[in-house]
DNA sequence: TAGATTGTTAATCGATTAACAATC
DNA sequence: TAGATTGTTAATCGATTAACAATC
């Protein structure tokens, strides 16, 4: 189904596409040309078409695109179709908030196990899974054999978490911290979600925006804004 | 100080080297060449310099960078010297989460009020901010003018809260929902966090690489495992 | 000064867009 | 069939890397 070596960019927009889909299913609308869902996507219609075809020719000449099949095989590209078991390392505020927001279901994972070295949250419930104490992940993983590990502890103690996690089978990272996975272990399947870079990078937008607005823009060349 | 139409593939490393300017700091580093930096980053020597000077030559032939001053320069560049008023609304399990995890002050936001539609939620203390009723924001904003948003709340009560919020003169939206801001305000300052794009990625990439691993591989060629 | 390393221009690479032939 | 729209190749654009002259 995959071909080899599809780009970094174009698998990035594969989540965006099968949220379009889902919506325009929930519309009733069943069928759409690439022109169509550039209109809805801001996109152009030819990457539409060149990044779907990467993986295959779904659409029909002349007719376009049946939407809960394009949808099905997006999902089916994403791999949320399968089933594999994981777990949550970390319980504090983000980790319960994670625990409790998202549908791992939806993506095809099981949220077996929640994890924290902190022993007082020992057996505490979030979403009807029970708190362990990371002493019990060598055990539990060799059990359940979880894939994938969602990473809500700080940087400190992420470096020698991930290494036991490695050791005990898990290879992919939903990392919420800023310890750099790959850069130890360039093969994992590393996601980094790095909330406060994407606020550093809003206030750089935010407030380049305020400098350069009507109101405050000084006299003369806008360039030349530095004392 | 800022150039013109700096792209946006520079503006989101800013972030990291601002990250690893601290680290280098911490670790009592004052001096560090664009080759050393390049190392410790994983990126190239030449892309180092040539993101610097963007937006100005902060360093010195034969010598390198300050790190102490090119942190602060970086730092100046995202506008984490700056002091905003921001608030956030949603106080759900994420909203409560990021109120309590992210440090707002460190980027220069001070976290002036918390809103829910939600009655019941009405004067409980986060971080000890009272979570107030959305049905105060216009008298809120009147008062402390607030330049951004953080939004923890579903997609459907999304578009009117921004449609309200840009009309009491918020103009930044750290969007945690999915639904589409910029499709309606081009000229707003938005970064979106779709957690569930970044899951569905990791899914791709975690899963591709089960397929490819050399245990479950099939024998022949690893381009037709279509069945 | 000589050595090192920046700032900056030129070359390369990759991603996006445009064009169009294939085909439903 | 004629019209529409895909799949795919070619052209363009932008970002990254390499090279080197400027200079500390």
């Amino acid at each position: 189904m995959q071909k080899n070596n599809i780009s970094n960019s174009v698998i990035r927009r594969l989540p965006r596409y099968y949220r379009f889909l889902g919506e325009l299913l929930n519309q009733g609308i069943s069928k759409i040309s690439s022109r169509e869902l550039s209109e809805k996507m801001r996109l152009t219609a030819s990457q539409i078409r060149q990044d779907l075809n990467c993986f295959g020719g779904f659409g029909q000449q002349g007719y376009g695109y049946n939407v809960a099949e394009l949808r099905r095989e997006v999902g089916h590209i994403l791999g949320l179709d399968k089933q594999d078991k994981m777990i949550l390392v970390g319980a504090g505020n983000l980790g319960r908030a994670i625990t409790v927001h998202i549908d791992f279901a939806k993506y095809g994972y099981e949220l077996a196990g929640i994890f924290d070295s902190n022993i007082s949250l020992e057996n505490i419930e979030i979403s009807g899974i029970k708190i362990m104490h990371t002493n019990k992940l060598p055990e539990f993983c060799a059990e359940h054999k979880p894939s994938m590990a969602v990473l809500c502890i700080p940087k400190s103690g992420a470096k020698d978490m991930v290494k036991t996690l490695i050791e005990l089978g898990v290879n992919a990272f939903w990392n919420f911290s800023h310890y750099d996975i790959h850069y130890d272990y360039p093969d994992a399947a590393v996601e980094n979600v790095h909330l406060t870079d994407s606020l550093m990078t809003l206030s750089y937008a935010a407030r380049s925006k305020q400098e350069y607005s009507p109101e405050c823009a000084p006299e003369g060349d806008a360039d030349i804004t530095e004392e």
